[in-house]
DNA sequence: TACATATATATCCTTAAAGGATATATGTCA
DNA sequence: TGACATATATCCTTTAAGGATATATATGTA
């Protein structure tokens, strides 16, 4: 059972909630790209390091639009970073995505649910036929 | 609080577990592409009807990959259908999604409840700035 | 017969999000 | 000086979903 397919779930391009981790990592602390690479990998959804790319395109979109904004930081070591924090409206639509967030685990929890309620019990055979 | 934003979560083009929704409807029953926009309505991710072609685009690539076998019914009323049929690859792949499902639910609520956790009990204000 | 409607499948193009490669610059330390 | 860690930026490709449109069949009805 659960051989490998060809094209297993997760292996494509699936949601990672890559926006609200940024989110919640600001609402957390303000923080720069490099270093939000690390803390989102904390909450769960980007295993591994995420592509640099992908963090600080995220980030200039996100203040294009006004959730966050940021200032360079110059003093200490290493090349100058550029510290972004969370605005009012980052806030709001983080929670946005909190409800979404819930929503969607209580379709997940249905679905599997479900599944389990035609196979039998969890840990048995999940065929009928 | 919970302004409109311009973009919302849920406004792009987010997962919308199609495929586990047709996978876990043939298990249930074997169908066609008509009925099946129907059906899959009933577990939950698809509100409204799914677009036909995002069906029967899904429904072509699952029989590439051995997930669902079809035979054409041309008795009865109306235009002949394409019946499909689950086989037992596709059986394991609607397992493998299940697991997948379940640890998203998991990640997500983790996620919820840390949110809850930094903003005090759900139902109060989501600021602390 | 002609036409509208419901049923049913198929094909096509666009857009959004993620994957991933690469370039550039700064400071530290051996 | 050169290697390395830190830090940001830009670019192209791939994947999945959104959505429009075309085609064909059977039925009811004017």
């Amino acid at each position: 059972m659960n051989q490998k397919n060809t094209k297993d779930p997760g292996s494509g391009k699936r949601q990672r909630y890559i926006q609200p981790s940024i989110l919640m990592s600001l609402k957390l602390k303000s923080s720069y790209g490099y270093e939000l690479i690390q803390e989102i990998q904390k909450l769960g959804f980007v295993e591994g390091s995420a592509p640099p790319g992908m963090i600080y395109r995220h980030l200039r979109q996100l203040e294009e639009e006004g959730m966050v904004c940021s200032e360079w930081h110059t003093e200490g070591a290493g090349p100058a970073r550029r510290i972004y924090r969370l605005t009012p409206e980052g806030d709001d639509m983080l929670y946005s995505w909190i409800q979404y967030m819930e929503d969607q685990a209580r379709k997940l929890k249905d679905f599997t649910e479900g599944y389990y309620r035609i196979t039998g019990c969890q840990g048995t055979s999940h065929s009928i036929e």
